[in-house]
DNA sequence: TTTTACAAATTGTGATATCATTTTGTAAAT
DNA sequence: ATTTACAAAATGATATCACAATTTGTAAAA
């Protein structure tokens, strides 16, 4: 065996009448989304399957998956791993963020509703809470809640997917930052985002989600890099 | 069995050196992209492992990558087809494309040499040649490899696996269409795009990518998707 | 003709077996 | 100490097996 030993991958809900494979999956994107599984670290597929009591055949299939989103980088000698981030492709993802959001809340723009202004509203205050209680599992999961919510209120609208791919490509890197970074205090672009969209103003949507994107992490993200590639 | 008996997936090269699954990856999303496999039609994996003279395993790693990709939809009577085109989502899609393929050419152009503006006018010559065969195989192919090539020269782009499943969406209904519609010119914009690289022009690029989009189907494919949808 | 009933066949899923390849652990040689 | 050699263990990939759930085909009943 490898050193999946030291492997602790966080159980979630199975939900019913869903297959292995996809509970799975699932479990996975949850552990990479939240840091669980720390970029670089090796992984087998017989590994992960022992770690969580299965055989091979589900996982495979799931890692599969999760590798065909860029979340698993399969190596050449036998071993796979969640990619370490470089500060090129940092910038490249970021970027996709923003033009990728951007478009997709200009086009949900026009079935924007005062009961789903309302709705994201109330998602926002609770995340102010836990910011003052540094619950960062929380706070991610919100945040993205706030997100989809405000996307999928375009019934036809075909880039969700896409834009769970790219958080996920971020996430493990974005949870390193925020757990590197001691100081942190995020200026609320959600409340710019609440109000670009209360006046139906497509141009202030587009400048809030932008610098809501950016000042995530960015700056903070940028400069670990920049220290790491040094080395 | 099912159906699958009038089945014809277009064999393709095996790369020596790949795994089974991957073949049958690469080769079933070959025949949807190029539409072998009509939108609608019914299949098993067991059908289709049937088909390819192998077993299941394979297949449904493959099958699962692909409706992961939004290629293969996997029905609840134990059913599988390419989903079928509905007019508001072909018009996400073909907004997205915009979206996406203009960011990336944005931020390939930075990279653009003279060679890579020559491989690519080569490129759009044999192009020509496509057109006038009435080739649609070869001319799809090819529209893509000049799309990939160019958006490719921004070494750390990300968004190029993004690109691929759009169009991995749009494929088989964009063929539908080409099929249906006899009287097929192009207004050919990749001269346009050519033109804009060659300048270096940021502003006519982005005009050029557009219309090269909206020329290539997206008329044909709304009355076409009017015409069903009224049925 | 249409509906109902029910056995037979088919299907998706996951575990297991097998095999070629690769990695790893160990000891001898330098 | 390093390198080299090589046997033992582990790994990924695929086929096959087993099983529960579903679909399909057929014939009786309405």
């Amino acid at each position: 065996m490898t050193n999946n030993g030291e492997l602790n991958i966080p159980d979630i809900p199975a939900l019913s009448g869903t297959t292995t494979q996809e509970y799975v999956y699932e479990r996975l994107r949850n552990a990479i989304m939240l840091g669980a599984i720390e970029p670089g670290t090796s992984l087998t597929m017989r590994g992960l399957a022992e770690c969580l009591g299965l055989s091979p055949t589900p996982v495979r299939e799931a890692v599969r998956r999760l590798s065909s989103e860029h979340a698993i980088q399969i190596k050449d000698n036998r071993r796979m791993t969640v990619p370490l981030m470089t500060l090129d492709r940092f910038e490249e993802l970021v970027a996709l963020r923003v033009a990728i959001e951007v478009h997709t809340a200009q086009r949900a723009l026009p079935y924007m509703s005062d009961v789903i202004i309302e709705k994201l509203t109330e998602m926002d205050d609770r995340m102010d809470g836990f910011v003052s209680e540094r619950d960062l599992d929380q706070l991610t999961l919100l945040n993205q809640d706030f997100h989809r919510t405000l996307y999928t209120v375009n019934p036809a609208q075909a880039s969700m997917p896409i834009i769970e791919s790219i958080w996920l490509q971020l996430g493990p890197f974005q949870r390193q930052v925020l757990t590197r970074v001691t100081e942190y205090y995020e200026i609320d672009r959600h409340k710019e985002i609440l109000a670009a969209l209360t006046t139906r103003d497509a141009t202030a949507l587009q400048d809030a989600i932008t610098n809501d994107i950016r000042d995530g992490v960015l700056k903070s993200g940028r400069s670990l890099l920049a220290v790491i590639e040094a080395a």
